[in-house]
DNA sequence: CTCATTTTTGACATATTCCTCATTTTTCTT
DNA sequence: AAGAAAAATGAGGAATATGTCAAAAATGAG
């Protein structure tokens, strides 16, 4: 088993004593099984055949496939939020921290499919999870209203509706063309209040260095 | 058990032979159970015993799970649109059929939050579902290009991403509140490329005999 | 290298769910 | 109302999953 590439959680525990070191792997190894399986698929052996231990050694880290799925999305929301949003310090302007921030999380999203995956699932149903998702989003939205560039109200129903839409990208194209991630992008802005020229325009911009043509 | 108010399929089957009656009670208990346990995690045992029938019934009349979730996402897919369309045959204008079926069907799922549920549980799962979702709405999507109130590439990405802002309201909001209904419909037609301010005004003239002020 | 401590192991007892089928019960036609 | 056909029943065997724990193995500090 264990033949996934990525590697998030093992590289965060290198040189660490053994004991978070195999924590790293059964995180590791939870990504890719409930990625593929769905959480309610997937059973605790899968996790432990994955990570070639045995079955005995999960119970030494959880007591439940709850706690695990907690872990595992609250990293990779802390790992992937941190990650984007540190690459976007320097822009102040709403529509292009937006159409960035959904260009970028996509993109991740076709290097490492399953980390959205996992991340999203968690989203609903960690609250937790939910909250460190959703922090940074908000701030961008209210930023881009403040501006005037944004036209819409900002409430609960409309931050989920933006996750909504990166959700569907991952699921209807798990490739995740640029011509998904474009169309996300120029999708989100709409949702928020640009007129559809305006937002082409702002995620052609925005993406130039990031996708090509 | 079984103590639920919708009886859909019950309603269908009345008078006719008790092999219909009961695959009738099947169906209505699989929609309560699959709501409200998900899909993964229902057992066949919780669907019999909602249904007051024994276990090995279950097998007199689908193989499995899958089927069962087949035709009671197909049945609800048919009444539901159907029901749908037949109540706006007269609608040619495309944002306000749009606003209007959106509208309806998030009232159905007030009445009959479960309903919503299953359905969209089954249009992830069962393509036939999909199917039979997408179709009118495609049509009407079309009808609004055509028309020139919509300016957006009609695409699966983007019908997909229609469903999914229907999905998050009964997920945001199970209640289903006007507000919520409102919010949602005005939310598609941004989607699709209409200003906020012509959305509003689309949503409050289609909605105003559906919903109070 | 040594050895106390930490960690892993995997067999097993328990629990859950699936699915079958011989038998009983109900249906409904005549 | 009789009785053949249809449907329902539920005990139980097979399969799968969970969680425990005494014994074995690996670790890493001195």
């Amino acid at each position: 088993m264990n033949s996934s590439v990525h590697q998030l959680f093992r590289q965060q525990t290198i040189g660490k004593k053994k004991r978070e070191r195999t924590r790293g792997a059964l995180l590791d190894s939870a990504i890719s099984v409930f990625a593929n399986k769905g959480y309610e698929g997937t059973r605790i052996s899968d996790i432990t055949a994955h990570a070639d231990v045995a079955n005995g050694t999960f119970y030494n880290y959880y007591q439940d496939k709850d706690q695990l799925l907690h872990d595992v999305a609250l990293g990779l929301a802390v790992e992937i939020t941190g990650r984007i949003n540190e690459e976007m310090s320097e822009v102040t302007h709403a529509p292009t921290r937006v159409a960035l921030a959904t260009a970028k999380l996509l993109r991740t999203a076709r290097k490492e499919p399953e980390w959205l995956d996992v991340l999203l699932q968690g989203a609903f149903i960690v609250p937790e999870v939910q909250s460190a998702t959703i922090q940074y989003l908000r701030q961008d939205l209210e930023m881009g209203v403040y501006q005037g560039e944004f036209n819409v109200d900002i409430d609960l129903l409309l931050v989920n509706q933006f996750i909504s839409l990166i959700r569907v990208a991952a699921l209807v194209d798990p490739i995740m063309s640029d011509e998904t991630i474009k169309s996300t992008c120029e999708a989100v802005l709409r949702l928020v209040g640009m007129s559809t020229a305006n937002a082409k325009t702002q995620v052609t911009a925005a993406c130039e260095s990031l996708l090509e043509a």
